[in-house]
DNA sequence: CGTGTAAGGAATTCTGACACG
DNA sequence: CGTGTAAGGAATTCTGACACG
């Protein structure tokens, strides 16, 4: 079970998937030859191996490539929206950690609602969060006692 | 701003991006061989539009096979593994349900830290939880008094 | 049941060049 | 600067068949 708790984490991960050029183009909605340009100019990376090879474009990429996007579709020359993209990154960098650290498991209790738990409480290592979702799909958070290990 | 809070969702979801073949055996470590027979029993779909052309499958799928793979090399027969991986699948929902519910906003406090706000407690809703991600990528959970909207 | 391999055709993808502005 | 298009070659991928057990 403890295998199974880090592959959440792996699949939550995906690193290693990679995509290829035209099916970044597809899921973005920005063309090839704008990824190309991009490229080009150092704005995204891109994993290839020999030349007039496949592309291998990370998820990472993929989001952000759709955040760039964005921020075009917003008015802001390409420059100006790959900055943004940049200091944007660092919410993304928050999340995953969170995800990480954070997801302490995930089980279902008696009644079939699934648990989340997060963890203990920072001021109060007596206490853990957890999140009950229910059948629905309604979320709430809760407070409880912890549990011996 | 809203519009990438909802951005974030999607990006975790990550539906829409699809990957062939060669490349869901790549990253589960399943072979290509072993993927066609899974699909021809039904274990595992994919999407393909004509005969001949590439299959698609979702990043979904690419999990699930590295689950049935998981339960295979723990010496289940790949009926059993199924089985498994179809009763485990409940868990990932729950997961998903959490993640697109409870993450409300991530933001960057004064200090340069991450917080990631995970909303009100059901037992009190005066009070509200949220994530501290520091720069070490060390988090911590906290309580705080509801902000008015 | 469950997976591997060799072979060939079929579909996909990539690139450099050129255009426009 | 930033993106689109047409063309052709190059690399990839897919399939059905057969083998083994």
């Amino acid at each position: 079970m403890d295998a199974l708790g880090k592959q959440f984490r792996e699949i939550f991960k995906s690193d290693d998937i990679k995509i290829g050029m035209s099916e970044l183009a597809k899921v973005t909605g920005v063309s090839s030859s704008q990824i190309r340009y991009w490229e080009r100019k150092g704005y995204i990376h891109s994993q290839q191996d020999q030349q007039n090879k496949n592309h291998h474009f990370s998820l990472m990429t993929a989001y952000q490539v759709r955040i760039i996007k964005f921020y075009l579709d917003q008015g802001y020359t390409l420059q100006v929206a790959v900055q943004k993209e940049r200091e944007r990154r660092a919410l993304g960098k928050v999340f995953r950690h969170f995800i990480s650290d954070r997801i302490q498991g995930i089980e279902q209790d008696s009644d079939g609602d699934g648990l989340v738990r997060l963890g203990k409480l920072d001021d109060d290592p007596t206490r853990e969060v957890y999140a009950r979702v229910d059948k629905n799909g309604q979320t709430t958070l809760h407070l409880r006692v912890v549990q011996e290990d």
